[in-house]
DNA sequence: TTGGAATGTTAAGGAAATCTTTAGGACTGT
DNA sequence: ACAGTCCTAAAGATTTCCTTAACATTCCAA
C-alpha cells in the first residue's frame, strides 16, 4: 500500500520539486500551501508522513507542528532555511520526527523520508518492544536487564531511565531538554551537566571504546540518539 | 503431538469414565485418586490439562487449586457434584478455567475440554517450572519445599510467599513496590522496611555467605532479583 | 484461659550506593 | 583566539540499604 505524504510551503517551485521526487519514489504525495490548509488536509486525510516548511504566511510550521502533536504522532519532517542548532532545536522539542536545511538534494530528503518511516512503522506496529538489540548490546526492558556481550551490565536507576528513553526512541535524535524532561523531571530543563554526566557513564558501561561511542550519539548542540543496528 | 490430560477423582467409576471417554477423543490420560498424588503427578508430568474433582478426602480440589495456581497456569477444569453459584465463583476466584457440574455426559465434558484448550493454546504460558534449582538451592513449588545442600529449611509463610514470588520471576528485577504489593497487600506498597528485613531472614536462612549474596542480589534504588543459574 | 513459641512489625544507627555539584581541559566552528 | 559545547574526574551530599534488636501479635498446646 503506497504511503501518503503531505507537503506542505508557501513556494510553488518547493512544491514541485518534492512532488516530483516523492512520486517517482512510489509515493502519494498531497499538498497544502499554507498552515491553516496543512492542518485541515491532515485532519481530513491523515497523512502517513507530513513534510513541513518553517517559514510560511499566516501560520508557521513551528505552530502547525505544536497544534498537530495535541492529538497526533503522526511523522514530521521539518524544512529550514536558516541552518541553526536553536532552530533544529526548537523543531525537534516541538516533537518533529527530523529536519532537513534549504537547500537540500533529492537523496538527502529520500534517504530522511525512509528513515523517518522505518523507524516510526517499527515504534507503531509495537508501541513498546520488549527488548532492543544493537550489535553486542542487548536491552531487555521486561527484565530490566542489560547485557553486553552476553555478560550482564548493572546500571543505576538515573543510568536505567536515560538507556531506556534513548532506546525506546531509538534512531530519533533527543533534545537535551527532552532527555532532562523525561529523566529528571521538567524542573531540571537546563542542567545538561547531569546529561553529560550520566552519558558518559552510559558510555562507559555499555560501549567498547567509550571515546569512539557507538550506541550513544552526540549530536551536537542538539542533544544525543541511540542507534540499533537492526 | 497428543494433550496430555491428568485427571483427579476418589470415585474409581467416575476416573473410569473419564478416562475411556479422552483415550477415545486422542487424549493421553494420567489419573489420580487425591490432592496430594495430584500435586506430585503434576509436578512429575507437567499435563496440558487438568480435570479436577471438587471433592475429595485430605485435601479438596479448592485446595489444589490454589497451591497450584501459586506457581503454574496450567489450565483447570473442575468437577462438582453441587450446581450452585457460590462453589462456582469459588473454583473461578481460584484461577479455576471451567467447571462442570455432576452428573454430566461425555459431549458436554468434551466440549469443554477441547475449549479450554483451544483458548489457553494461543495464550502460550510461560514454560512454568514446577522447581527452580540454583546452585545447591532447590526450590520446589508443589511441595513449597526448599532444600539447601539436601538438607531442608523451613520458611515461614512470609519469607515462603517472598521467596517465591522471587523465585518464579526469576532473573528480571522486582521493584519494591511489586514485591510489597504481592506479598503484604497493595496498602503496603510504601513499607520498604518489610522487604529489608525478610530479605534479610531469607538470606540468613539460604545464602552460603548472607554477606555476600548470590540468589538474591540487591538492585539499588530499585528492588531484588532472583537468579537461578541453570 | 493462659503461657510460651513462632512470626510479624517497627525503629534506629551505621554502611554502602547513588546522585549532585564543581572545575578544568578538549574539541569545534567562527 | 574566542565562545560555545562537550568530556572527564573527583569530592561532597543525599538517598537507600543493611543489620540488629526490641516490641507486638498470632498460634497452639497445656
Amino acid at each position: 500500500m503506497k504511503k501518503r505524504i503531505l507537503i506542505v510551503d508557501d513556494e510553488v517551485s518547493i512544491l514541485k520539486f518534492l512532488r516530483s521526487n516523492l512520486e517517482d519514489r512510489g509515493y502519494a504525495v498531497i499538498s497544502a500551501s499554507n498552515g491553516e490548509e496543512a492542518l485541515n488536509t491532515i485532519e481530513m486525510e491523515l497523512p502517513d508522513l507530513i513534510v513541513l516548511d518553517v517559514m510560511m504566511p499566516k501560520m508557521d510550521g513551528f505552530e502547525v507542528c505544536r497544534r498537530l502533536r495535541e492529538w497526533s504522532q503522526i511523522p514530521i519532517i521539518m524544512l529550514s532555511a536558516r541552518g541553526d542548532e536553536k532552530d533544529k532545536v526548537k523543531c525537534l522539542d516541538l516533537g518533529a520526527d527530523d529536519y532537513i536545511v534549504k537547500p537540500f538534494g533529492a537523496s538527502e530528503l529520500m534517504a530522511r523520508v525512509s528513515a523517518v518511516l522505518r523507524r516510526t512503522k517499527t515504534a507503531d506496529l509495537s508501541p513498546m518492544r520488549s527488548s532492543i538489540a544493537s550489535g553486542d548490546l542487548a536491552i531487555n526492558f521486561a527484565k530490566r536487564q542489560i547485557t553486553r556481550a552476553g555478560a550482564e551490565v548493572k546500571l543505576t536507576p538515573t543510568e536505567y531511565a536515560l538507556l531506556q528513553e534513548l532506546a525506546v526512541n531509538s534512531g530519533k535524535v533527543l533534545t537535551h531538554t527532552h532527555l532532562l524532561n523525561k529523566v529528571w523531571g521538567p524542573e531540571y530543563r537546563d542542567e545538561r551537566e547531569y546529561l553529560h554526566v550520566f552519558v558518559r557513564r552510559l558510555r562507559s558501561k555499555l560501549e567498547p571504546d567509550p571515546d569512539k561511542p557507538t550506541y550513544i550519539l552526540t549530536i551536537s548542540g542538539v542533544g544525543y540518539q541511540f542507534i540499533d543496528t537492526e
